[in-house]
DNA sequence: GTCTATATGTGGATAGAC
DNA sequence: GTCTATCCACATATAGAC
């Protein structure tokens, strides 16, 4: 009785992975914010009252999509990796371009307020405020402090992906600009570092 | 009788001007994609149907303000001056800053997709074209070649206009950092004009 | 859990009178 | 030019049968 429990549970869950997958699915190709209901369970073969068995209303739907995103963002770069701090942060800023080009609509909805109503959990959201904070760790492991130069180089990153979403979505005119724009940043504050070993 | 035209003509681009002021003041409180027609027509003091006589879609009518945002930015950079090169390109950037975070919601018109199903007419679009390729211009006069140093000091100031207005609206965190960031550009890239380039 | 039926609301756009 | 009336399509959400 418990195993039927269980099933159950496990087969609840199945469908309504598939109704993310799905709404994704739709999202990608009509836009984040063109999403519907009837749409998303005609998807699944259901009725768009079904769904309301799954989320309590479509801003639901949208946080779990959210979450299921930033989640993905944060193990992307979680799984750095480099043989010093710099290594680390320089696969870490790849690994960040590469996520939010490989999927505007993601991108879209973690990074931008494109969808008119929705706000993210404050659960969802603490997602991606703990992934900043594991990047600013990384940039002062590599020897930079500083509120200014952190958001310089979050600023930097941040309109790379942007412009390249905007005009050149599934290509990487801007993407390979990463490390580029990396050592242009390392240039100006990454000197006392050096500096510092050098005098040393 | 010509007369009589004229002052119909007056009286019209009048009214058409006092609608798009009325779309400006809704779009800023409620958002762009917000926009209704029946809000717009009552906070003017008519009703839906007569904004016909103005715009024939509502797609025009967000035209009309993309244009209008558009030549009020052009206008601004335009006024851009200085003693040097260097200076006009400072100045420029922090006129560009200034005017994209005054007022988020032009900015958002302008240089985000916020507005599911509207794109700007080739025409309007072509008034941004052409600041681009003045600020181009202005990159280029301060010695700096080449389409990657400029598409990377572009990415850098749209990222810190877009983190500005998505997380502190109305204040400078992140703003105050636009000199800085040309500081960073200068110290790599206009290095060839004072001395030997380091690295590739 | 899924359905049908429906409440309730929205908003762009057109027809035609004045 | 502005109005009323209306069309039409759409969408979220609920009630209640099965």
């Amino acid at each position: 009785m418990l195993d039927e429990v269980d099933t159950r549970a496990i087969r609840r869950e199945s469908t309504r992975s598939r109704v993310l997958q799905a709404a994704w699915e739709l999202a990608r190709r009509d836009g984040l914010a063109a999403l519907t209901l009837r749409d998303v369970a005609a998807r699944v073969g259901m009725r768009a009252p079904s769904l309301y068995s799954y989320f309590p209303s479509k801003n639901e739907m949208y946080d779990a999509m959210f979450a299921e995103a930033a989640s993905s963002l944060a193990a992307e770069l979680r799984g750095s990796s480099g043989n010093d701090a710099e290594s680390r942060l320089r696969d870490r800023l790849r690994r960040f371009v590469g996520w939010c080009t490989a999927d505007p609509t993601r991108y879209q909805l973690v990074f931008q307020r494109s969808v008119p109503g929705f706000a993210p959990s404050e659960e969802s959201y603490q997602i991606t405020v703990d992934a900043l904070r594991a990047t600013r760790e990384a940039v002062e492991a590599a020897g930079i402090r500083g509120d200014k130069p952190f958001e310089l180089l979050r600023g930097t990153f941040n309109g790379l992906t942007s412009l390249q979403i905007a005009n050149d979505p599934g290509g990487n005119r801007w993407a390979v600009m990463a490390d580029e724009a990396l050592d242009m940043f390392l240039d100006r504050y990454a000197h006392q570092r050096r500096r510092a070993r050098r005098g040393a």
